[in-house]
DNA sequence: ACCAAAATTTGAATCGATCCAACAAAGATG
DNA sequence: CATCTTTGTTGGATCGATTCAAATTTTGGT
C-alpha cells in the first residue's frame, strides 16, 4: 500500500496535479494564476487535487524563467555582507532603498564577497532585475563585474568619473567648501585634513601629484573644495598636512599621531567622513584636547550617529536616505538611458566646531 | 544592412553562440562551467564569439531552473524592509546571519510586507532555499504562509509553541527569573513590568486570565519568570501593574503614565524589551525621576545601543549574533528534522539598577 | 596500418512554469 | 436552423540553461 500517494521522492509540479485533476497544464496554471478564468467546478478539482498531492503552489524557480523578471534588486559591495547592517551610512542608505522597494513591492537581494573570485561568481549568478553599487574600495572592480551582466546598474558615492555608467552622489566640492568655509569664519588658520583613501590600498600624507591622479574623484573633489575655501580666506594651502587613511580606526589615528606631532599642530581638522571625525573626537578627548575649545572637527556625511556623539558633530550632511530612494528608482524605473544625478549638501552646524583657542592648543 | 549583426531585439542566449561558434550548444555551456573540458581552441573559439555578440554570460534564470538550487537564504518579517536596518536587534540578528552566510557564499534576500496579500505574494515568489522568520507581530500567520512554500524554514523568537516549526530563541523564564532576582536582591519590593505584546493589537493593563491565554509564549514565558522571583521573595504578584505595550514609543509612554499614576508608584521597572527600558529611561529622566536613584530599570535583549545609553542599561543579554548564526546554519545544512533550539541568557548589570531610595521616589 | 583507450563533442531530455493560437461547447441572434 | 458570440479548455512552444549517455575524434602502442 502506500505506493502512488506517497510523494517521498521529487517535489510535485503543476504537471503532476494537471494530470490528477484531469485537465490540461495550461488550465491547471490558470487555475493559480488567473483563477477567475476558469470555471468554478474544474477550479476546485483542480485545487482539491493540488491539496491533496501536498502541492506548494507554482514554483517562483519555473514561473521566473518564463516571465523574466525577477522583481528584485541586488546590492553590491565588496565588504562583507554585515558591512550593510553595520555601518551607518550604508544604513541610512539602505532605509532610502527599503521605503522605495516597498513601495513597489520589489525585495532586496544583498550580494557580497572580499574574495575577488566569490565576488564575481556572486554578481554573476544574482537573481535581480538590477543593480545598486556601493563603491568603496575596489569600485572600478565592481563596476567591470557588473558591466558583465549586462543588467541596469547605478554606482553610489561616484568613486570616477565614467561617463557611461549611472551614479547618484552628491556635490563633493561644494559640500567641502562649505566644511572649510565654516571653519576659516570661525577664525581658524592651522588646518589638517583627514581624508578618504585617493587610491587603493596607501595611507599616508599625500603629495599634491597624488592628489591630482586620484582614483577616487570623490576624495579629490572634497580636498579641492576644501582648498577653494582657504585660498579665499588666504590660508596657505601648501602647509597643510592632508593625511589618506582607510575611513578605519587604525589609518585615522596614525594620521592624527603625525598631525599632532608637528611643532604648530591644527586648531581645525577638516574629516572626510562622520567615521573619521568621530574617531578624531575620541582621539582627541582621550588625551586631554578639548572639542571644540582646543581643536575643532567637521565631518562629512551626516549619519545619523553624528547627532548623537559627544560633542554632538558638525558635519556637511548629504541626503543620504533620498540617495538610496534614487537609487531604487534608478534601477525599478529603467529606461535604459545613463542617468548621472549630483544632489546637494548641507552644513549642520552643531557643537564639535567653534572659534579656535587664544593660545595654541596642547601648550599645557 | 546589417540585418542579423544588430542584435537590438532580445538577449543573446547561449544557444546563439553556440551556432555562431559552430558548436553545439552542450560545448557552449561546458565553455562556461567547466571550461578544462573543452579543447583549447574550441574554448577560444566560443570565447571570441560571445564576445563578439556582447554575450552577458549564462543567465542565472535558466542555470537556477535546472539546478534547483538558489543559493540564498531567504529573510522574512511583517514589518517593513526597512525594519532590517532600523531595530537593534534585528540588525544584531542580522549581522550574525551575515557571518553564516559568508562564510558559505550565500546571499541574503530580504522579504517583507506589512500588506496582507503582498506579503503572501513575496514569500510564494521569493527566490530562495529557505526562510529565517522574524516572528514578531502577526508570527503565526508568517509561518503558516512560509509552510505552503514547503521549504525550510526556522521561526525566530519562539513566537508560539508548535512543536512541528523549526525554532531558535533564549530561555525567556529563566532569563526574567534573573532579572527580577537581580532587583529584589537590591532590596526592591515595588514593582512594574512593561511588558511585549501578549496578542496581536491589545495593550493596556493586563489582566492574569489574558496572560494564561497569551498568543505569544515568549511574553508570558517573561512575565512567569518574573514572577517566580517575586514569590520566591515574598512580593505579592497580585499588585504588581502589568502594562502591555507594542514595543514601541506611544504605548511604552501610556503604560508609564498609567503606572506613575498610582499612590504608591514601583522603585523598579522590568521592561521586556531594551527599546522598551530605553524609552523608559528617556521619559524617567524627562521627568525628572532619577535612574537608578529613584527607580531602577532593566531591559531585556542585550542590544548593542543598550550599553551606550546614559544610564547604561541593565539587562539579560540574548547571545543574538548566535541566534542568528545558528539559524542561517539551520537553513543552510537543513537535514529535514524539526530543529528547536533553546539558548541561554544572561544578567548584565550596567548602571541603570541600584538600591531603592530610602524615601519613595516622586514624593517631592 | 590497425585497434583499444582516452579525450572531446553531440544532441536529446530535463528543470517548472506561462502564454497563446486554436478549438469546443454553450448561448444569443436573425 | 444557421451563424455569431461568449466562455472555457487544450496542447504545443518557449523561457535559458545543464546534464549525460552515446557518438566521434585523437592519441598511443605495436
Amino acid at each position: 500500500m502506500a505506493s502512488s500517494s506517497e510523494s517521498n521522492t521529487r517535489p510535485i509540479r503543476l504537471a503532476d496535479i494537471a494530470k490528477a485533476a484531469g485537465v490540461s497544464h495550461g488550465t491547471a496554471s490558470n487555475v493559480f494564476s488567473r483563477p477567475e478564468i476558469v470555471r468554478e467546478e474544474v477550479r476546485e478539482r483542480v485545487k482539491a487535487a493540488a491539496e491533496a498531492m501536498g502541492y506548494a503552489g507554482p514554483d517562483p524557480k519555473g514561473r521566473l524563467l518564463r516571465a523574466g523578471k525577477v522583481n528584485a534588486i541586488g546590492v553590491a559591495t565588496t565588504e562583507p555582507l554585515s558591512y550593510f547592517f553595520d555601518d551607518p551610512f550604508a544604513r541610512a542608505i539602505m532605509a532610502g532603498i527599503s521605503e522605495a522597494c516597498d513601495a513597489t513591492g520589489a525585495g532586496i537581494a544583498l550580494v557580497s564577497a572580499g574574495n575577488q573570485e566569490k565576488l564575481a561568481w556572486n554578481i554573476q549568478s544574482a537573481l535581480v532585475d538590477g543593480f545598486i553599487l556601493f563603491c568603496i574600495e575596489g569600485g572600478s572592480r565592481l563596476v567591470e563585474l557588473t558591466r558583465e551582466r549586462k543588467l541596469p546598474f547605478v554606482a553610489l558615492e561616484l568613486g570616477f568619473d565614467d561617463d557611461t555608467v549611472s551614479a547618484i552622489g552628491v556635490d563633493n566640492v561644494a559640500g567641502a567648501r562649505l566644511a572649510a568655509q565654516h571653519l576659516a569664519e570661525l577664525g581658524h588658520r592651522r588646518f589638517a585634513v583627514l581624508a578618504l583613501p585617493f587610491a587603493d590600498g596607501s595611507t599616508g600624507l599625500v603629495s599634491p601629484e597624488k592628489v591630482r591622479t586620484a582614483l577616487y574623484t570623490g576624495t579629490r573633489d572634497r580636498l579641492v573644495g576644501y582648498f577653494e575655501a582657504f585660498s579665499r580666506y588666504g590660508v596657505d594651502t601648501a602647509g597643510i598636512p592632508v593625511y589618506e587613511t582607510e575611513n578605519d580606526e587604525a589609518s585615522t589615528r596614525a594620521g592624527l599621531e603625525t598631525i599632532f606631532a608637528s611643532a604648530a599642530p591644527p586648531t581645525a581638522i577638516l574629516a572626510m567622513s562622520d567615521r573619521i571625525a568621530m574617531i578624531a573626537i575620541e582621539w582627541l578627548a582621550a588625551r586631554g584636547i578639548a572639542v571644540p575649545g582646543d581643536v575643532s572637527v567637521v565631518g562629512f556625511d551626516g549619519v545619523p550617529d553624528a547627532a548623537l556623539c559627544d560633542p554632538p558633530l558638525t558635519t556637511v550632511a548629504q541626503p543620504i536616505a533620498e540617495i538610496g530612494r534614487r537609487a531604487a528608482r534608478t534601477i525599478l524605473d529603467f529606461d535604459g538611458t545613463v542617468r548621472r544625478e549630483t544632489l546637494g549638501v548641507e552644513l549642520v552646524v552643531r557643537a564639535s566646531s567653534g572659534p579656535p583657542p587664544k593660545t595654541a592648543p596642547k601648550t599645557a
